[in-house]
DNA sequence: GTGGATCGTTGTGCTGCCGCAACATCGGAG
DNA sequence: CTCCGATGTTGCGGCAGCACAACGATCCAC
């Protein structure tokens, strides 16, 4: 296996603070791993056993309902940590982690846990950020999803993902992930119906624009009006 | 002002693991804070400057919209920590916390939140494992949202709040803070029109009972049926 | 007691969104 | 090349729940 280098960590949030020798320690006790797109990286109820950090690709974390519905409660971006239950005191996983894509993760068993945040300085706390702004971002869900239209819900989803995962791409912002009408309804409690109704309207209006998995913002700004009151 | 006493918070999670002359130092740092019913302890957008346990009373958590529609993202027990953004790295309050009934709570300025973890062996872990459980309380919500059915939504909302602050009382279980029409549709994103029907037909079918203000479920399990899959 | 604010009930009409259904298109497996 | 599963589109009917509206009940302040 080939090594790794420290500068893939060093720009990484809870790693920012430390040193080169500290990440190298870190790296040294870490596993890569690689995951083909659309398998979970573990499940929800599975007992808590490693963290990780996604280095490339992304992930869904997804809720399934008894009823079978499933919900996409969020997704993880390149350089962040996830299936951090320990950090939380859990002992299972409260959801799924799906490879939306061909995924590289590094993980950790959970005892390493506990001292990566005695030894190293700022790594617990950075990494509680990143738990507050991951509530922060259920808050906002929550809100919208008590309050909003369906139009309005798949706008901010939308938005949402453009603003994660968004490439610029000629003629607009291309969202970074492969993502199906279903995922966004599942993202919105919706059906794909639904979904598929709106993408259609938006794309004879001129605001996106979109192929099998693929979907490009062409006018961001009509899309933040439509996620917005109807007033 | 009369001393408090190391009992109040023996029983806490968050200080159970404490010895005793510790509870002393850290109930001889708190400022005790009474509040009124319906008033705010802190406000969405406010600086983070102090956290809060909550003594005795209720705590609702609310989010209100650019439209003016308010949610209630979760409700605070006596016991509970709250207004804990320093834990998570907030400068801001990302909600407001709203006095549901007449609240007994002691406060601490920001700064203790560090030296506390430190000092305290135990303590980080077991408010960290609070922030898990509500992390988990406001997926569900987002789950539920997202495919529930009205009546399904109202069922879950009041079935929780029994959990929390339910009292027995003869002839059934009594929700154990005051509570609106209103209220309860802010918290599953519905009207106050749609809950005071369902309401009124729960009450006809017996299994609820309610007077202004107040509900008390006679038949809980039959409202576990109703939370439940239509099937 | 009186007035006003808060809280609750119930009826009516409308509509946004879902459920169902049928079909078109794409891409991979063999 | 063919078949099949996954994905996307569109039409249509129905209904859950919202908006609007009007009224009743309860509590508090003065």
């Amino acid at each position: 296996m080939k090594k790794l280098d420290e500068s893939l960590l060093s720009d990484m949030p809870p790693f920012s603070k430390l040193s080169r020798p500290q990440i190298r320690e870190i790296l040294d006790a870490a596993t890569p791993q690689r995951y083909e797109a659309g398998v979970p990286v573990f499940s929800e109820g599975a007992p808590v056993e490693r963290f990780f950090l996604l280095l490339d690709g992304h992930i869904r974390v997804v809720r399934t309902t008894p009823g079978g519905d499933q919900v996409i409660a969020l997704h993880i971006a390149p350089g962040q940590l996830f299936g951090i239950g320990a950090a939380l005191g859990r002992t299972t996983y409260p959801a799924t982690a799906m490879t939306a894509d061909e995924c590289l993760a590094l993980a950790w068993p959970n005892r390493l846990w506990l001292s990566f945040t005695e030894r190293y300085d700022g790594f617990a706390t950075e990494t509680y950020k990143v738990v507050g702004e991951r509530m922060g971002e259920m808050h906002n869900r929550i809100v919208e999803l008590a309050t909003q239209q369906v139009e309005q819900r798949v706008a901010c989803a939308i938005l949402r993902l453009v603003n994660q995962t968004g490439r610029k791409v000629d003629g607009g912002i291309e969202i970074g992930l492969p993502i199906t009408r279903q995922n966004i309804s599942d993202m919105t409690g919706t059906t794909l119906h639904t979904v598929s109704r709106l993408l259609s309207g938006w794309e004879r209006d001129g605001i996106v624009q979109s192929e099998r998995r693929k979907i490009t913002v062409t006018a961001p700004h009509r899309l933040v009006l439509l996620s917005g009151p109807a007033a």
